[in-house]
DNA sequence: TCGCCCTATATAAGG
DNA sequence: TATAGGGCGA
């Protein structure tokens, strides 16, 4: 990396390097750092926002930070705070930090993701708020199955109002610090009538009647400690000497207010808290992060210094100039701007026009196994899109390519079904009491227990105020349950007594094996013949293979809750594929980021729910996506798309026409019959005297406000032909068409109908093959 | 209670 | 198009 230890003696470097003495030597982790970086390290004291643009080295201050604390005894490991969001970014400082000061300072005992740090925090103080300290943590799958037994319980038609949504809301609460007294029922009106509050309060209740909290909690029963126990609050301002906290601007209301909390034991002016962040790289507002807490770090923390970390490693200059161009269009930025010091122009950013997604797929395909010739890896390139339905496509063609792919992201490892009940069951087996565990389990594999019995033993349950499983009990000893379902259950809690004794006696791993094939449950994998079903065996395996790195049952599990995740094996050459999303903070050689049209990048349903803001954060994504991109972006643009199986038209992404030109290479493939093609229109709004008014006028976004007033008017759809498609349903099946007839179609061209539901036409095109299109886009031929 | 068939639905995703 | 979940019949 460049910037060489230059500086030291220069008059400006003097005051803070003052401190190791004027013979003594420069501290090896600091060579290599450029001027910003080495004043972000060693402004220790007070606050401090750093700003760091893509690329800009940002972990590497972050750990060398720490080094530089812990190496200067301005504290110890254990009174660093220092919170990150994934459970990667948490790993790889630990792992930068050890590099740095070497294996002599063991731990960090609190670097961490804010949840496992709340947790920790809160099985610490768990009595304050009504729960044991060995509550469990329940995940998105037991939450939804404790709402739909309170949506039961209270006689709301689940289908009218799906549980899912109440979780969300509930979700969206949370991540604003607002406990069930603190919503009102008109905050919750979109909901049941306004039942949303109630509902919350009753779900709380439930979670502390089932010791357990879910991820929200985490923060804000922390937060609510904090508030009503200030002994405890003071505690951790003496423990806590430094603060350091990742990606700022990802931060939510309640993680800031955990986070103001924490900082308050001195005046807000001193307080030792370090925040870095990317405002320009907030992508994550729809989970609730606040951009603002970024923008407004300096008026919570008078006197905080500001660093801005605007010398670039990664990329050439003019994938930057196209990146910073774009990102100009956003209004309330702190302002940065990027300046490269790889020192290449570099190719032009690319823009590809392409027929549709199969043709994209084939063109990024085909360039992929250019470069590869060239000599270059797999591992260098990735392919970045905006929804996971853009994948498949991709795979696809790498299958019929023999091309060597990984996806990143997609369901992780511990939310598979085959791993959730095998925890499940070794929850119940170190927990007795845990009853949404036992209800997961009962009748998996399959026992002949039926909803009506587990109904009864809910029933149980709550009219004695015991867990399911002692409600169980208590069961064996009637004559309620039928004959045959009593004998199960027998069996069943006999087995779970019997684990639960083994638990003292062999090692936990070698137990959870065993209740794996007692229970019936590996068996009935093995029976199964899905083709999957090898592979979940196989997980399975894997599941227990990492317990043994536990030394409990009970560590085990809350490290599967808190931090497990999909282990990404990066040994073969192989081209990434995931979401803009989970690229943040990773970089490629080459970069394509295909699909770049209205309605799909910038996302319609995201300008539709939050307007303006929404728009902001889709071209901070399409920012991103540009930045990870060390030698080559090379975006592309379909002029049609499969969506749900239906073909639709597409117009090339505004974000197109707001990359400057100079920078950027247009290429069409030319099997666009012409009209609808990108065609450079990056050039319209030079000639337009305000660029910020003028993006609105350039032909992608008038071609876009074409469509959307054409809708209304059934004229051409661009992305919401199912909504179309059923009202035009209600009239009637009849089409104005018949099979067999001869249509026209403005891309297909012409073709014979084969097939007629509804408004949805398939038609055997004569150049373009069998496609399925809405009725709107025919014309009788 | 099980299992099949039909239909409703479809961003992004961290802990 | 693909899948998941609910309803209904055996």
């Amino acid at each position: 990396m460049p910037g060489n230890a230059h500086n030291i003696d220069r008059p400006s470097a003097g005051a803070i390097t003052g401190q190791f003495g004027r013979n003594q030597q420069t501290p090896d982790y600091l060579r290599g750092l450029n001027e910003e970086q080495r004043e972000a390290v060693l402004s220790t004291d007070g606050p401090l926002l750093v700003l760091a643009g893509a690329g800009t080295g940002k972990t590497r201050v972050l750990t060398t930070r720490i080094a530089h604390i812990l190496t200067t005894k301005r504290a110890w490991p254990s009174e660093i705070l220092s919170v990150t969001f994934t459970n990667k970014a948490a790993r790889e400082m630990k792992e930068r930090i050890g590099h740095l000061v070497g294996a002599g300072v063991e731990g960090m005992p609190w670097l961490g993701t804010f949840h496992s740090i709340g947790a920790r925090i809160l099985r610490r103080h768990a009595e304050l708020v009504d729960l044991k300290s060995d509550f469990t943590i329940l995940d998105t799958d037991d939450q939804i199955r404790l709402i739909k037994q309170l949506l039961d319980a209270e006689n709301i038609d689940e289908k009218r109002w799906p549980a899912r949504q109440l979780a969300g809301m509930m979700d969206t609460w949370k991540n604003r610090g607002l406990g069930p007294e603190d919503v009102s029922p008109a905050d919750s009106g979109s909901y049941a009538n306004g039942r949303g509050a109630r509902l919350y309060a009753a779900y709380q209740n439930r979670l502390k009647v089932l010791n357990a909290a879910d991820f929200g909690d985490l923060l804000l029963l922390n937060i609510k400690i904090f508030k009503e126990y200030p002994d405890v609050l003071a505690y951790y301002h003496g423990k806590f000497k430094y603060m350091l906290v990742d990606e700022y601007q990802d931060s939510n209301v309640a993680q800031y207010l955990w986070l103001r909390l924490l900082a308050q034991g001195k005046p807000a002016s001193q307080a030792n808290i370090c925040v870095v962040g990317d405002d320009d790289q907030s992508i994550y507002g729809w989970r609730g992060a606040e951009v603002d807490n970024i923008l407004r770090f300096e008026k919570d923390f008078p006197g905080a210094k500001v660093i801005k970390l605007e010398r670039n490693y990664r990329s050439t200059s003019n994938i930057l100039k196209a990146a910073s161009t774009l990102i100009a269009f956003n209004e309330g930025r702190l302002g940065k701007t990027l300046q490269t010091d790889v020192g290449e122009t570099g190719e032009p950013v690319s823009v590809t026009s392409v027929w549709d997604s199969e043709e994209e797929a084939r063109t990024v395909g085909d360039e992929i196994e250019n470069y590869q010739r060239q000599g270059e890896t797999l591992n260098s390139m990735a392919i970045l899109v905006r929804a996971s339905f853009q994948m498949r496509e991709f795979e696809e063609r790498f299958i019929t390519l023999g091309l060597n792919y990984r996806v990143i992201g997609g369901p992780r490892f511990y939310e598979r079904k085959e791993i959730r009940d095998a925890i499940a069951y070794l929850r119940v087996v170190a927990n007795p009491s845990d009853g949404l565990s036992f209800e997961r389990i009962v009748n998996t594999p399959k026992r002949g227990l039926g909803d009506s019995t587990v109904q009864m033993l809910h029933n149980t349950s709550r009219s004695a105020n015991v867990s399911l499983l002692a409600a169980t009990r208590m069961l064996l000893e009637t004559e309620e349950l039928k004959p045959k379902q009593r004998s199960t259950l027998r069996e069943l809690v006999s087995q779970f007594d019997n684990w639960s004794s083994r638990l003292q006696s062999l090692p936990h791993y070698e137990l959870a094996e065993q209740i794996l094939d007692e229970s019936g449950y590996t068996a009935m994998w093995q029976a199964d013949k899905s083709p999957d079903s090898p592979g979940r065996l196989e997980n399975l395996k894997e599941l227990v293979r990492s317990m043994e790195e536990f030394e409990t049952l009970g560590g085990f599990l809350e490290h599967i809750s808190l931090v497990m995740d999909r282990d990404t094996a990066e040994a073969e050459d192989a081209v990434s594929i995931m979401t803009l999303h989970s690229a943040k903070g990773l970089e490629f050689d080459t970069v394509f980021l295909p699909g770049w049209e209205e309605g799909l990048f910038p996302s319609q349903r995201t300008m539709d729910e939050s307007g303006r803001a929404g728009l902001e954060e889709e071209r901070r994504l399409a920012y991103v996506g540009i930045t990870r991109a060390r030698k080559r972006a090379r975006l592309s643009v379909a002029q049609n798309r499969r969506i749900h199986g239906l073909w639709q038209s597409a117009i090339p992404s505004r974000f197109l026409d707001e990359l400057p030109p100079e920078a950027v290479d247009v290429k069409d493939t030319g099997s666009s019959y012409g009209g609808y093609g990108y065609g450079g229109g990056a050039t319209s709004r030079f000639n337009k005297a305000d660029p910020f008014e003028s993006v609105y006028e350039t032909p992608g976004w008038q071609r876009a406000r074409a469509q959307q007033s054409n809708r209304k008017g059934g004229g051409p759809l661009t992305i919401e032909g199912d909504l179309v498609a059923r009202s035009v349903d209600l009239g009637g099946d009849r089409s104005a068409f018949g099979i067999g007839e001869r249509v026209f179609h403005l891309k297909f061209g012409y073709g014979a109908i084969s097939d007629i539901e509804g408004n949805k036409l398939t038609i055997d095109f004569e150049k373009a093959g069998r496609k399925k299109v809405l009725e709107s886009f025919i014309k009788k031929g």
